[in-house]
DNA sequence: AATGCAATTCCAAATATTGGAACTTGTTGC
DNA sequence: GCAACAAGTTCCAATATTTGGAATTGCATT
């Protein structure tokens, strides 16, 4: 492995993270590098674009390049923009805060979201990440691509499960079955598993391929969260998911064989 | 320069631009490197985060690293979340397209965007980037950011001066001139100087301590821009601006001695 | 089963990186 | 106003890493 590329790269991240300007020493202080290494390497990231160093004080931030990048990246680009009008839709049908997420390893990446006028703690923010087994979307994303999945398959891309509140699921058994339920019945429920006092719901998103793409979420405080309400609000989200997959141009039956059980297939 | 970093850098901005899955040989072809070289400069980048290896073809993409760490680029995130609200009313005010951009060395970087509904040829991307010496923001920018400034100083950051349209302005003195009348009006035009058929208006934005920190820009095809047109949308696009500069904080006259004339100051 | 193409691994030669020390610059306290 | 200090920057020889070619593996196609 190249080390000076991972040394860098590590440098970049630890100075986007600090969401100010940093020193020299500041990034020396951080890696136990030398003054003259963590110079040289700043002054490599600033030559290539990647960041820009304060003519005053001599202090180093991230530049936009990786913000010029972000819009970039393809998956991210594409399915956002495809894909707001229906989080706008559903914002204005439930007036509940609505996220859009992909799976990114074990945990999801907020790719975009409508926030609900009501009051909210706002846990989460575009670009923000949260462990996949315990919020709604991620919940439906790992259903729907774990189709066929067994618990190693699963275990491999989790790990250990931790516990993050009370209610999150921290054995295998228990997420699997949780899976298998929001198979059935078509979206996942996150019950105070990530953050106490805060409910969701989320359904799968599938592109052209049927590949499950991303999730669609509904967040809100758990006071919102009676059973009577989880029904129209499940039911909206679910046609969204649907309306939203269309636009990705999935068919939702592409093989008329298949209509009733797909569970074995021939690998 | 460590220029096996700056290797790096390099591969994963390329990466990031080819819009799809690339190969070993696709890199090592690139960048007349070694296949194995390129080979480790991915594996490093999978390693630490930055790409992904499709378990299929063996591609490499990109992470959502980028994106995650774009929407951390601070001034980006704040401005943009912000200043989105008077976009939002500037585009409902004139039915034309609105940006907001930012300066980054010679180019302006757009954080934001709303679409007129009018049919308009889309020049434009959130993250795109145009030479701040030819468009409408960028010049208001450099209006504002240069109050005092010299040709030397402007020559610095800008360089040569391309021509991209007939209408591009390509010495210094006339760009000089151009910002002092900027200055005067309070707002900066662009006539088709970047693309033929498209001209611009921009406003500069400040924050508290008076740094100019952003631009709202108008951009309507060359029809829609006859004199009597402009004015109206002049002055809205500067109260705009205004109501974006109060928003981050910035009082309009902090020295009540400097009303009419600051011209001179004790460096 | 054989072929071709690309990914991956291996290794000695060539090169770049490293950290300490010296030098420069700018700031603080007296 | 000057000395002491702190941080940025430059320099360099010792050291560790990177490099490219060749060998090997994996996979898909004929």
């Amino acid at each position: 492995m190249d080390s000076t590329l991972a040394k860098g790269l590590t440098v970049l991240d630890w100075l986007v993270r600090q969401q100010r300007g940093c020193r020299v020493v500041d990034v020396a202080e951080a890696f136990g590098m030398a003054r003259s290494n963590a110079h040289r390497t700043l002054q490599t990231l600033v030559a290539c674009g990647w960041a820009v160093q304060d003519a005053a004080t001599s202090a180093y931030r991230p530049s936009l390049r990786l913000f010029e990048l972000g819009t970039l990246v393809e998956a991210a680009a594409d399915l956002r923009t495809l894909l707001r009008p229906h989080l706008a839709a559903l914002s204005a049908a439930t007036g509940e805060t609505i996220h859009l997420a992909v799976l990114d390893g074990s945990e999801i990446v907020y790719l975009d979201k409508f926030d609900s006028p009501l009051p909210v703690a706002a846990y989460s923010r575009v670009g923000g990440r949260a462990p996949a087994a315990c919020v709604a979307s991620g919940k439906a994303l790992l259903a729907a691509w774990g189709e066929d999945a067994d618990a190693a398959r699963l275990q491999a891309r989790l790990g250990a499960l931790k516990a993050h509140t009370p209610n999150s699921l921290t054995d295998y058994p228990a997420l699997q079955a949780e899976l298998r339920r929001s198979r059935e019945r078509g979206y996942a429920e996150n019950r105070e598993e990530w953050r106490l006092g805060v409910c969701g719901l989320g359904a799968p998103v599938f592109d052209a391929r049927g590949e499950p793409v991303a999730a669609i979420g509904i967040s809100a405080p758990s006071i919102r969260f009676a059973r009577t309400q989880v029904r129209g609000l499940a039911d909206r989200l679910m046609a969204a998911a649907v309306d939203a997959s269309r636009t990705l141009g999935f068919s939702p039956v592409p093989a008329p064989a298949a209509l009733h059980f797909n569970s074995r297939r021939h690998t």
